[in-house]
DNA sequence: AAACAATCATTGTATATACATGCATTTTCT
DNA sequence: AGAAAATGCATGTATATACAATGATTGTTT
């Protein structure tokens, strides 16, 4: 679906314009689609994001401005987000012995293995754009978005 | 800045899972430039959307629903928005007449003057991603997104 | 017309976001 | 070494989001 009959605006100063708008709305639409995907799973989808970088670290820990760093949004609070995961035992925090004004942030056993299957979740959602876009279009789209942050 | 330095992950699994990072990267990006622009104007970007709508409606009330259905964000809660935007004197509340459920709202003139300015400054941001892309280029990235959308 | 279902908006609750502030620890400067 | 600045994290506050529930009004069915 268009854009344009997605939000029922007819016409846009430019393309560009647009293109923010349209930006915005499919950064909305995916996140909605993986708010259904990780629902059975109980974890919002920036919980999910740390977990994924805590598995890619794995079993390096991550501190929290490393995790912040590689956030998708870095303005999301991610002390807050660990305690959140922390409370339901998919992390571990220990307070790291180098510089102690550090925090090491290691994930569990089971948040390894709560994340294995919500991202299979999420991967089957995302496999669901490859009946819509070519792997070439799907490549060129990221160059786009590359560069349209200036 | 490509997306792999922007979050410091090296790999994806495929362009398809890049693109679906990039787009969410992108939207929180873009939401902080739109935060920045909107700053001195005390409006939240969701507060803004609303009065673009209203705009492009006026003088012609919309109810809640209406501006559900053109947002961008469909899941923000219209309704408690427009009661900010109420108590800023930028937009009118009055019971619909025809259907005693609806709501008419209008945007005041109050409304229609800093939604000028305040759209001026974002239209100013919005122009730096012209050094950065044709509008060929623009319009392909929009083409793009919506046949991201299944 | 009366009963039932559907629609529209509001409100309550839990969580997330934006931003500022505070506190402990480490680094830098003299 | 001691003072000052910087860094890393946590927390407080106001606002926003996700979702369910409520209440009023309108539409539909028989």
């Amino acid at each position: 679906m268009k854009i344009e009959e997605a939000i029922q605006q007819k016409k846009f100063r430019d393309e560009y314009h647009k293109a923010h708008i349209n930006v915005l709305f499919t950064a909305s639409w995916i996140h909605q689609q993986s708010l259904k995907a990780l629902k059975p799973f109980n974890i919002s989808w920036q919980q999910f994001n740390i977990l994924r970088i805590l598995r890619g670290m794995y079993p390096e820990p991550a501190s929290v401005k490393s995790l912040t760093e590689r956030m998708i949004d870095k303005m999301s609070n991610a002390s807050r987000l660990v305690e959140k995961l922390k409370q339901k035992g998919l992390v571990e925090r220990r307070s790291c012995k180098f510089d102690r004004r550090q925090v090491d942030v290691v994930i569990t056993d089971q948040g390894l293995e709560l994340l294995s299957q919500a991202s299979a979740a999420m991967e089957d959602q995302m496999d669901l754009s490859k009946s819509q876009l070519s792997e070439e279009q799907a490549a060129q789209l990221n160059d786009l978005l590359d560069a349209m942050r200036y």
